[in-house]
DNA sequence: CGCCCGTTTGCAACCAGTTGCAAAAATCCC
DNA sequence: GGGATTTTTGCAACTGGTTGCAAACGGGCG
């Protein structure tokens, strides 16, 4: 069926490590050979088979792209980012999805039956077992979108979830409310628990301040719409710093459906500054977390390792900034 | 490094095809035999490599996943509906993002190189000499979303475009409106041209309703709303179909923006019914396209096509329907 | 016990490439 | 023109598995 190196090494009467020579860039064949041979490939239709070259390389080409979260608008965007990167350095995902999957095993299994040449987990609630079960497999990994306190042995790329939650909290006491509250993810996310300590700790600096805390089941509308309904009917804060965009959205929904309205009722600061968030009928203050640098920087970490695989692990941090739109009063 | 076979084979003290049999299923190993080998196998954590044997079986488990919809939120379901179903299966997605690639030689050739056993083309936009380049390689094709009058040879699994069309035309003549619009996605787009086909002869029926049409230039909020906004500084039309949820919802917004309400100043329907749709800030009507059910059969017939790859092409249409929501008048 | 038949096992060739090494060819220099 | 040096080429072994074939094995039966 398909043609091979072999069929285009008789077709040109050389060798077929001459064959071979000619498709491997840094290789000693002379113009003449290269001709002859690329014609041969040509009239054939020969393309190399990238697997069987892997065979004795040792590299595939191949990249692991492990996510879990195929629910949030934003990962749409990581994973368009993450392709095309990918795509332009000659790598090839190999997407995972980790919805239903508690157990690393099994994916670690899979990705070395593939001779993966290195993982990237892009998830902030995965839990950190996962990636170091790649590397303890052997496998180069990052981390995007990861907690930097908690896996001190794999590579991370992300935002510092702890100050995000500072800065909500600052973005709130600029406004002089004298009520606010932190709407957070699942209780058991690791970004959910780093915005919470943030936020509170920069709010034990105003003591005068009263804090409420509670928790939505999921990082998605229905859940942040479920959540703000249910505190809309006990004595509401002045302001929410919720724990994503999706969440807000759908707090939004549930105080405007109340007859409220946003910011002179209630403000809300999100996080994400995904697309929607600046759709002008959402309009949403939220912080902005730099996607495109944290895809982009993975990468390049990834590549990296690829040549080294025992690179020193790091940590890379990418500074947030508030976006200020239409869910807070203006300053 | 990774384990072989060999070694397994020299720790078991048996020889290598004793090993390659215990781990085929199906072939002829005694009870003793596989007791003795999968002990060796586990104390050395051996897993088989699936490249490597696909050298010789010529099957390699790999599927291309290829799309150039990175921006359509619905695509992110569509992604998780695909790499479960898929893995559900024992096989592997590799995705290709296609968003700035035009010639499909490209595309086939990487394929080819990682000898994918089939190819899921995922696009209602990609122009229909992607999918037949495929197919031209030898390589099993589903085109998923896509046309079905446009590529008779390839297998298609999709909505009937021009039947939406004229849905959206019966659901505006059913609230008596004198003048209605069909606002599309881009001009070029086959999707667009076959809503407006359907919309259109529709509309044939009802001589005495005006009928205007114009086009966004992409499926984005963005464009909805711009072109929205265009539409309202002429005489505007009573209601709008337009080309999909995301620009129905720019459009929304555009039309909010002018101070107009809907449904009672403007109608609207979509086509789609992403979950952002039935949104309580949002709730648009809509048509509703099952992206399960598409998904679902897409991989069906690509795991049929998998034992037969000479399998006759079919296209398979699921219907679609209208979901009443508030952008359009009760009826 | 010997024969027959069905299983189980190992040998060796094969899949589609790469690569170290040495022979062959081309180039350089005197 | 001839010898030394460099470049190009082919041979053969190797990557990690699979598989057709024949030999070895084991059980049942007369």
């Amino acid at each position: 069926m398909a043609v091979t190196l072999k069929e285009v090494a008789e077709r040109a009467g050389v060798s077929r490590s001459a064959v071979s020579r000619t498709f491997t860039d840094g290789a000693s064949v002379s113009d003449g050979m290269r001709r002859r041979v690329e014609k041969a490939a040509r009239d054939l239709g020969y393309s190399p088979n990238a697997l069987a070259s892997s065979l004795t390389t040792g590299r595939t080409k191949l990249i692991g792209l492990v996510s879990n979260n195929f629910h949030n608008p934003i990962f749409l965007e990581v994973f368009d980012l993450f392709t095309r990167g990918l795509q332009d350095r000659g790598l090839r995902p190999l997407l995972v999805n980790l919805s239903q999957e508690t157990n690393p095993e099994n994916s670690v299994r899979m990705l070395r039956q593939y001779s993966v040449d290195g993982v990237v987990v892009a998830s902030s609630t995965l839990p950190p077992g996962f990636s170091k079960a790649f590397r303890d497999a052997g496998v180069p990994v990052v981390n995007a979108f990861g907690r930097y306190a908690a896996s001190p042995d794999v590579h991370v790329v992300g935002i510092d979830n702890v100050e995000c939650g500072r800065m909500a909290a600052r973005a709130l006491m600029q406004r002089g409310y004298s009520h606010v509250a932190f709407l957070g993810g699942p209780e058991g996310a690791t970004s959910t628990q780093d915005r919470l300590a943030g936020f509170a700790s920069e709010m034990a600096a105003h003591p005068g301040v009263r804090v409420t805390v509670s928790f939505a089941t999921a990082y998605s509308f229905d859940a942040g719409r479920a959540e703000m309904l249910r505190l809309l009917q006990d004595r509401h804060a002045q302001a929410y710093f919720c724990g994503d965009d999706v969440l807000s959205i759908g707090a939004l929904s549930a105080i405007q459906g109340a007859g409220l309205s946003v910011p002179s009722d209630i403000g809300i600061i999100g996080l994400n500054d995904m697309e929607m968030a600046r759709w002008e009928n959402i309009n949403l203050t939220t912080i902005h977390q730099p996607i495109r640098e944290i895809v982009q920087s993975s990468i390049e970490l990834m590549v990296a390792m690829l040549t080294d695989p025992l690179r020193y692990p790091e940590a890379r941090i990418f500074p947030c900034m508030v976006v200020e739109r239409g869910t807070l009063p203006p300053l």
